[in-house]
DNA sequence: AATGCCTCCAACCGCGTGCGA
DNA sequence: ATCGCACGCGGTTGGAGGCAT
């Protein structure tokens, strides 16, 4: 059974939209406010799919859109965002307030991404088409051999990103750390139920998990964590340490400039961590190492994580570092991902 | 001036996910 | 448990405009 098309595009215009049709669009939403889009072209009287209309207003016509060029600080913190999280730009978006993902996807394609993988003759718009279509076919046969997941490490420490959602981290630790994580040094306090919850799924989790089908060592399993982490709160409680917005090495208060930033993260409905006055932070592990370069970033992948198949480590090493930086200083070197 | 190539970015497309029935 | 719908996401395309010849 073939998909069912988000709309008949008999009689609907396509392409550019005209200033009229933004003035339509913009009335409505101001007036019903959004949602309901598939519904919307016909109670707006617009001849255009829901779908179109959703990008127009999010990606053009929101009043909360920055318009203009992309500054020096918000293209290193575009670049260091790349490097930890790959092509999840609409998570990158949500650190660069008035940008949207489109934006920050065509800016990266064709300015930051040509420089960081070094510009080439086989760069151009004309090649970069050729060869995209090539790798559709080649991605289609990967396909089959890409484990389920939403980002995969691949052996250089590049993260590679699917247009999927990964929730669940599957993160193997040698038994000392394990134990560690029971007594609360991982987890930290308020963890101890969920770690509990986790021995628990970890069983039927890891069986889902092996590729071979084969049976699971109950030993193995409990030397494991399965943790459920939604990137989108990881990023959220990463806000805690203002790493991501500070300069590389600093740890220090960035000042006010994240408010609006959090405001947005939860306006999208995440669960963004707010340190009440005088909180510290956590962590003063990710701002000093993490992001000291990209050299580093890279370096630091290859010294924590030796990735077997897909799965985020990258949540999980990033949520051990939260919970405890001396255990992760500790561990690291024999901290692995498996799937 | 005409032509062809290149760049940029708005728009499109297909797929994954969440959620309610 | 299953299905269908609505939405969000990332990859890709199309075309306008700029530039070189």
């Amino acid at each position: 059974m073939g998909r069912r098309p988000c709309c008949s595009k008999e009689g609907l215009n396509r392409g550019a939209w005209s200033a009229r049709e933004d003035q339509i669009l913009v009335d409505y939403i101001n007036t019903h406010g959004e949602g309901k889009w598939r519904d919307l072209p016909r109670r707006a009287g617009l001849k255009r799919c829901g779908k179109s209309c959703r990008l127009r207003w999010l990606n053009y016509l929101r009043p909360d859109i920055k318009r203009g060029n992309i500054s020096g600080e918000e293209e290193e913190l575009i670049v260091r965002l790349h490097s930890l999280l790959g092509n999840r730009w609409s998570l990158i978006a949500g650190r660069l307030p008035g940008r949207t993902d489109n934006e920050i996807k065509n800016y990266w394609n064709t300015n930051l991404g040509k420089r960081v993988h070094g510009g080439s003759p086989g760069s151009s718009a004309a090649q970069r088409r050729h060869s995209s279509k090539q790798k559709k076919k080649k991605t289609a046969a990967e396909v089959e051999q890409q484990p389920a997941g939403g980002i995969v490490l691949h052996g250089s420490g590049v993260i590679r990103t699917k247009a999927s959602r990964c929730t669940r981290v599957f993160f193997t630790a040698p038994a000392d750390l394990h134990e560690a994580a029971g007594s609360n040094l991982l987890l930290g306090d308020q963890d101890q139920d969920d770690f509990t919850t986790c021995q628990k799924n970890i069983v039927p989790s890891a069986s889902a998990l092996r590729e071979d089908g084969g049976d699971v060592d109950v030993d193995d399993c409990f030397n494991s964590i399965l943790l459920d982490i939604n990137i989108d709160e990881l990023m959220s409680s990463t806000e805690e340490l203002d790493f991501l917005n500070s300069t590389p090495g600093a740890t220090g208060d960035q000042g006010g400039s994240n408010d609006k930033n959090r405001g947005d993260h939860q306006e999208k409905g995440s669960a963004a961590v707010v340190p009440g006055d005088g909180d510290e932070c956590m962590s003063p592990l990710l701002p000093d190492h993490l992001f000291a370069s990209d050299e580093a970033i890279l370096e630091e992948w290859r010294e924590c994580l030796h990735p077997v198949g897909s799965v985020t480590g990258l949540a999980a090493a990033m949520d051990a570092c939260l919970h405890s930086d001396q255990e992760w200083v500790e561990n690291r070197g024999n901290v692995s991902c498996e799937l």
